[in-house]
DNA sequence: GGAAACAGTGAATCATCAC
DNA sequence: GGTGATGATTCACTGTTTC
């Protein structure tokens, strides 16, 4: 099993990092206070959703709608439900790493208030991301759309935050390389996948797709980040970020819950280093000036580059710059230069003659890069 | 030319109904206050977004954004947007009738303090309604997802509200008999419906597409109601609204949008009454990416894909790329690089083993369109 | 005349490192 | 922390020009 911590056991631990991989069993904001600051990656959160329900729903044969009733769905006001959003937003605030990000998901009866309470507290919203469902639960009424869809907000704990990780490339080239949207499509969370009780009941009312939690991890942590679930319910966070290679903490109240997903994280199977590389694209690439191409003698001072059209040209000098109609600078500023732009990235503007054909002196840059590679 | 009443000359007209089918041009609260109580039946607002843009954004190729920095759009805080927002929305409430419903659309910039707002204020919360965009601009530097949807939040006056306007059955029958779902998807407005000055320039930043426009009013109003836009802009709620055999009020401060807005809508031929059945959205081929057969677990990280001829292998990896001979990238780039060639179709090149027998991963796509049969 | 290449654009909170 | 240099980065569609 996950190994679990009582909040007054953790407290008392001599090793600051004893709840990495474990669940917390205590309130939210108690957990969270008692973790170091700036000491995790990425935040998922999944809070209750104060659903506002009137009476009990039946479907058109008088069936009941198992709703979520559950105690710690109900708030007094959207006042009591605002402040209990600030403590936890700025509890998690604290124990996030600058580079870090937090994921909050709800529907519209809660995300409004999430929402602005974040961008109250200054974090910054990066994108909200629509989960679209295959399947969603129809309305049985006919008094509204069918709501088929709930809502993620990914943000940063500051709007001059830099540095978060989001593996663009890596997400682009599994999309049919194109970039990411910000609706995405999964069945919700059903079938072997549900966790059931002895009794055959669904164990959470709310456990969110495997896909999902993939696809967030995937998109916004490294391997061997650290994962927290403020609100761990069936734990499909943590079995999501150990498969994935991810380390995970978990903070749940509810003792049931917590043997759930203790139990179903332990038959985890993570995935091996092979397969957990995430493709990287040209920005993680180390960088190679201009001048290395010089002393590799690929190219030669004196020799003439042009752009890809032969409209422009420009003469290589000794000291790594180029020089055009009287004007000198770096490939990048005479690129920009002669084109009368502000900005240029030479390396793909710039090119070489060989043999007949044109090339980008980029295709000699990875000349350079895969000789580097290979004395590691 | 629709007509256009100035706000002073409306306070001194005796009929109580004179801003019927006309543009009010003045601040939207205080033309709103000029109207009288529980007098429309549908409210479409399109509020500024507050969208707080830093510098100057470049595509690629170096050419300017042009973003929207209109002054209207500029607040000097959230709290400023947030008062602003509470008193036009209160306006609104008091115009509205007791059976009458509101639409807001927004991006995440605003919508959720629009949200919060409409449920501090005791609107009650129907649907939130995700426009999803066909062509939506991307994210040029690669740093977020692309932000491809807007939302909107449909809502009635108060919790006890009945009686509102939904056309259920309609709806369900343009539809292909199912239930209508709260994600759209509609392309962006371009081309000959983009209205454009004498400059060819475009007349408002954000003129939104009628199809949207037109499932709203007809989803929620009935012929013959009467559809205020507080932020009337370009006018499409107008035109809309005067096709469908609906009448409309629209506000605006701008006397450049009411000119264009005032044409527009005096060249609108409104339909018969037999042509006035739902129209329905745009239905587009499902992109199936190679990341959805991981998510769907019909492959997994760690299995071997080979082309037809078992000549050449790869490993799936977590994030949906490819590996082999220490590369990777996507199913089409891999593909290319195993072979020597400039592309390569992924989905019919890479192949995987059922029961001995050798397919191509095609047809685990045509799988997932099975289960996405329906959906857009 | 038709096809293909080229150019333009849309509610966008859009970089990082060295000095 | 501010400044300057490096150099990474786009999808779907419309309309125009070129061959």
């Amino acid at each position: 099993m996950a190994s679990v911590f009582p909040l007054a056991e953790l407290r008392r631990s001599s090793d600051p990092f004893a709840w990495v991989d474990s669940i917390i069993k205590g309130d939210c904001v108690a957990a969270l206070d008692a973790l170091p600051d700036k000491s995790v990656d990425v935040i998922f959160a999944d809070p209750p959703y104060n659903l506002q329900l009137g009476g009990a729903l039946h479907r058109p044969d008088q069936s009941l709608v198992d709703a979520c009733d559950d105690h710690w769905d109900q708030f007094a006001s959207f006042e009591a439900y605002d402040a209990f959003t600030r403590a936890w937003l700025l509890a998690c605030r604290r124990v996030l790493k600058p580079t870090g990000t937090i994921w909050v998901i709800g529907s519209y009866h809660n995300i409004f208030r999430v929402g602005a309470t974040l961008q109250d507290l200054n974090f910054w919203i990066l994108n909200d991301i629509v989960w679209r469902k295959t399947n969603p639960m129809p309305n049985f009424k006919g008094r509204r759309f069918q709501n088929a869809h709930e809502t993620m907000i990914w943000a940063s704990p500051d709007p001059k935050a830099k540095g978060y990780t989001f593996n663009y490339d890596a997400l682009k080239a599994s999309n049919d390389d194109v970039q990411m949207r910000s609706d995405w499509l999964f069945p919700i969370c059903s079938g072997g996948e549900r966790l059931k009780g002895d009794d055959g009941k669904k164990v959470h009312p709310t456990q969110k797709p495997e896909a999902l939690l993939a696809r967030v991890i995937m998109a916004s942590t490294k391997p061997g980040d650290i994962v927290l679930d403020p609100f761990f319910g069936s734990g499909t966070t943590g079995a999501v970020a150990k498969r994935l290679g991810r380390h995970f903490v978990g903070i749940e109240r509810e003792q049931d819950y917590i043997d759930a997903a203790s139990a179903r994280i332990e038959a985890v199977e993570p995935l091996g280093k092979v397969e957990l590389t995430v493709l990287s694209g040209k920005k993680a690439e180390p960088r190679v000036a201009f001048n290395a191409l010089i002393e590799a003698d690929l190219v030669k001072p004196g020799q003439v580059l042009t752009d890809a059209k032969r409209r422009y040209s420009a003469i290589i000098r000794a000291d790594g710059t180029l020089t055009a109609n009287g004007e000198g600078g770096s490939i990048h500023r005479l690129g920009a230069k002669v084109q009368g732009l502000d900005a240029c990235n030479g390396w793909t503007f710039w090119h070489y003659e060989d043999n007949g054909a044109i090339r980008p002196i980029d295709d000699l840059r990875s000349v350079i890069r895969s000789r580097m590679a290979g004395l590691e």
